[in-house]
DNA sequence: GAGCACTGC
């Protein structure tokens, strides 16, 4: 048989989409061309010149370090021999992470773990003392004086001023806890915890009394917290069950110029709050370059500015573009560790093969010199790496040695780094993009916005007067990086938010009052899956079902799966498979050195079916080894990792309770409810085998293929759907599961049909699509939200 | 025949 797409406009759409959409530009950010992108180097056709070069290099390494050293650092050309390729040498670099694995760590690598020592700060002050002497304490007075004249004050203040923990203790002793709590926002968890741990013991309370922190997993509040730290994401939590923040008399945002999406999110409904609660205080703390922005988005309100304790840095650009970031930043740290005075140096590379492949190279150049002695500290810095490594950014190297910290943009929103003076900046990051259009996501490596490169140089300003080198011309600075990045809100998938948005009642989104509206285009595609999910109605408002989904942490395509695997008699597995997908990473382990065996491993969890009973098997074998993590190292499984998913699946459980979904198993034989269940789900994400090559998507009929890691790669099954695409070098569909065609019809009637036969062939029909017939005939079989019926899998077909 | 920047619920 073969089906087709239904192609219907919701009512809340009608008239406006075509004509929308194509207003909305997609936005697109620039790669940089040629040598400069790392992700354009892995292609294969570079393959043999790398080799060629890596040859070269092993020959030329004596000779050339002496040279380089004599390199003025703005000699925009490398020695010809001196480029190195992260790709070829990242065999050598084994993770760190499973270091445990591999008696044989190279040289490098156990000279950085040998290093890892904490020193203690000594400070004679007092905390009260210490509270005083910060620069926020002089402007205390001021500071409430214009909390009490103002609804909404942007707080301007540099790290280390003071603002995160004492604006909320001022308040405190201002009484502002009488009529409800102060509530404190952080973009990450280990901000919120330590914050809150810090305040706490200036206030001399035990943690979770009157000072508290809310993160996922953990609420250390009790009814008598009056200053409580959350991550962003639980405030938005907190909106959804009460509207009106009713327990808070004052909300400071903090790290706002940050912009993640939820950032963004909590702006518009704060301002929104604040028009129906007229003593509700909202602070908005952010960096110099936004504030005027901040303050013309919440009525122009006052700008309240705390000077910092910052040095000046005395930055310098590149003469010429630089042909080999990744060498250029080399030779102007081994510059400066020949030639500088000491002071601890940081340099910003792009992930994690890099950092490897740099701290390497450096190691052996300073060994070359004799000059890797106990006096020199190489740190690789990046989120991969257990916290208590990372956290040896923090420290300055002792008296009379140099520490060089290589990192990812981690080390530019860290809280705090002491010691560093200089700061070498070539600095592209990775950043995601997703394409509403296609629903692919991709990484790609892109220059930093001036505002991101300002925030670098400051790093070397902490300590006392420091250095900037910028490996990229000043005209290049002005001319061709952004001033700001693109805000998180305009380039990833919205549907979440949307649902969230949605679920406290607001309907008019492409007329919201966002301060960076994200484009059209993606707002409408996350209005369209959320119909075609049910979450809302055919006037864009929330179901029943819609409303339940807004409470799963997941994508609404995962959640509504969950949800119908109730009724389909297998939440049970369904719970294990989204707590699987949700957990960032694969489980699988698979270290270069041993890929066959890691493989041979994995190809025995392998089920016919595809990728999502793997996972559930992986899971389910795990928990019949007792949760073990021998287990996990004999089969080259991450137990890190499977610990999160089990911590993910137990918060799931806890919000099924709540909702009173049953948590059932369908056993062991028939897992064909739980492909049902999937694609209840994510019938959008449904491919057809292509005669010619790979698979076209259903929607949009675009070329993807089965990624390698699939359980079904070269098994050729005729229908499948996918989690997600991804654009890497090609466009590939990962965690893939085979369905049967009548199964879409039957879990997303309103989206599919059975093609008929006799007329033309579905590609023609592709290019002409036809209205569907009309689906309001019965609208209250179809409107979840006002009839409580049980959606039943059964339908007649055929 | 592949690639993982960084967060969060």
């Amino acid at each position: 048989m073969d089906i087709e797409l239904r192609e219907e406009e919701p009512a809340f759409l009608r008239g406006q989409t075509a004509h929308t959409m194509q207003l909305s530009p997609v936005r697109v950010v620039k790669v940089p061309e040629g040598s400069l992108n790392r992700a354009a180097l892995a292609s294969a056709a570079l393959a043999k010149e790398r080799k060629e070069l890596k040859r070269q290099e092993a020959e030329a390494e004596l000779d050339n370090v002496p040279k380089d050293l004599n390199r003025p650092w703005e000699d925009p050309m490398p020695a010809p021999g001196e480029r190195n390729f992260a790709q070829d040498l990242r065999g050598i670099a084994a993770d760190m992470a499973d270091k445990s694995r591999d008696g044989d760590m190279p040289e490098w690598q156990r000279a950085v773990q040998g290093k890892a020592v904490t020193y203690g700060k000594i400070t004679d002050l007092s905390i009260q003392e210490q509270r005083k002497s910060l620069p926020v304490f002089k402007l205390r007075n001021l500071f409430l004086q214009a909390v009490r004249e103002n609804q909404f004050l942007i707080a301007v203040g540099e790290t280390g001023s003071g603002k995160t923990t004492q604006l909320t203790q001022y308040l405190y002793e201002d009484g502002y806890a009488r009529r409800g709590r102060i509530g404190c926002t952080q973009p990450r968890r280990v901000a919120a915890t330590s914050v809150a741990k810090r305040v706490a013991e200036e206030v001399g309370c035990r943690l979770g009394a009157e000072v508290g922190y809310t993160i996922r997993y953990e609420d250390c509040t009790s009814p008598e917290t009056c200053i409580k730290y959350c991550t962003e994401g639980m405030l938005i939590r907190e909106i959804l069950l009460d509207s009106e923040l009713r327990r808070y008399s004052v909300i400071m945002l903090d790290e706002a110029h940050e912009r993640g999406i939820n950032t963004d999110v909590l702006f518009g409904l704060l301002k929104g709050i604040c028009k129906r609660r007229h003593d509700l205080k909202v602070i908005i703390t952010s960096a110099t370059l936004d504030a005027e922005k901040f303050a013309r988005y919440f009525n122009d309100c006052p700008i309240f500015t705390i000077p910092g304790r910052t040095f000046p840095v005395q930055k310098l650009f590149s003469r010429e573009p630089e042909s080999d970031y990744l060498d250029a930043s080399l030779q102007t740290v081994m510059d400066i560790h020949m030639k500088e005075p000491p002071g601890d140096i940081l340099l910003f590379l792009t992930g994690q093969e890099e950092i490897d492949t740099a701290c390497e190279i450096l190691f052996e150049r300073m060994k070359a010199l004799g000059s890797i002695a106990p006096e020199l500290i190489i740190l690789p810095v990046y989120s991969s790496l257990p916290s208590d490594m990372q956290s040896r950014i923090f420290e300055p190297a002792p008296p009379g040695s140099r520490k060089i910290v290589i990192s990812t943009n981690i080390a530019e929103t860290s809280v705090t780094i002491d010691g560093i003076y200089y700061v070498v900046d070539p600095g592209y990051v990775k950043q995601m993009v997703f394409d509403s259009k296609t629903g692919m996501d991709q990484l790609i490596v892109t220059p930093i916005s001036r505002a991101q490169a300002k925030q670098r140089a400051g790093r070397a300003g902490r300590t006392g007067p420091g250095k900037c080198y910028r490996l990229y011309t000043e005209q290049a600075f002005h001319n061709e990086m952004l001033a700001n990045s693109v805000p998180e809100i305009q380039r990833v998938n919205l549907s979440s938010t949307v649902l969230q948005l949605k679920a406290m009642g607001i309907n008019d989104l492409i007329g919201y009052d966002f301060m960076d509206p994200p484009p059209v285009q993606s707002l409408v595609s996350s209005l369209e899956l959320l119909y075609s999910l049910g979450a809302i109605d055919s006037e864009g408002l929330l179901t029943r079902i819609g409303r339940k989904m807004a409470e799963f942490p997941m994508s609404p395509e995962l959640a509504k799966s969950l949800l119908a695997s109730v009724e389909l008699g297998c939440s049970e597995e369904m719970l294990t498979i989204a707590a699987m997908l949700s957990a960032d990473g694969s489980v699988f382990y698979r270290p270069r050195e041993k890929q066959a065996a890691a493989d041979s491993k994995k190809a025995k969890f392998h089920q016919p079916e595809g990728d999502h009973l793997t996972l559930l098997t992986v899971y389910n074998s795990w928990k019949a080894s007792n949760f073990s993590n021998s287990w996990c190292f004999d089969n080259y499984l991450q137990y890190r990792r499977l610990r999160t998913v089990s911590d993910i699946r137990k918060q799931m459980v806890g919000i099924m309770d709540r909702y009173k979904q049953d948590i059932v198993s369908c056993g062991e034989r028939n897992f064909d409810p739980v492909r049902r269940a999937l694609c209840a789900g994510f019938f959008r994400h449904a491919a057809k085998r292509d005669p010619q090559e790979g698979y076209k998507t259903l929607v949009e009929g675009t070329l993807v293929h089965m990624h390698p890691s699939s359980a079904l790669f070269n098994k050729n099954p005729e229908w499948v759907i996918y989690h997600e695409l991804v654009m890497t070098s090609k466009e590939y569909m990962r965690e893939v599961t085979l369905v049967e065609a009548k199964w879409l019809v039957e879990m997303a009637p309103t989206f599919f049909r059975e093609a008929d036969a006799t007329k033309i062939s579905k590609r023609k029909r592709k290019e002409r699509l036809e209205p569907l017939y009309n689906r309001f005939e019965k609208p209250n079989e179809w409107r979840i939200s006002r009839v409580q019926k049980p959606r039943r899998a059964k339908q007649t077909f055929g």
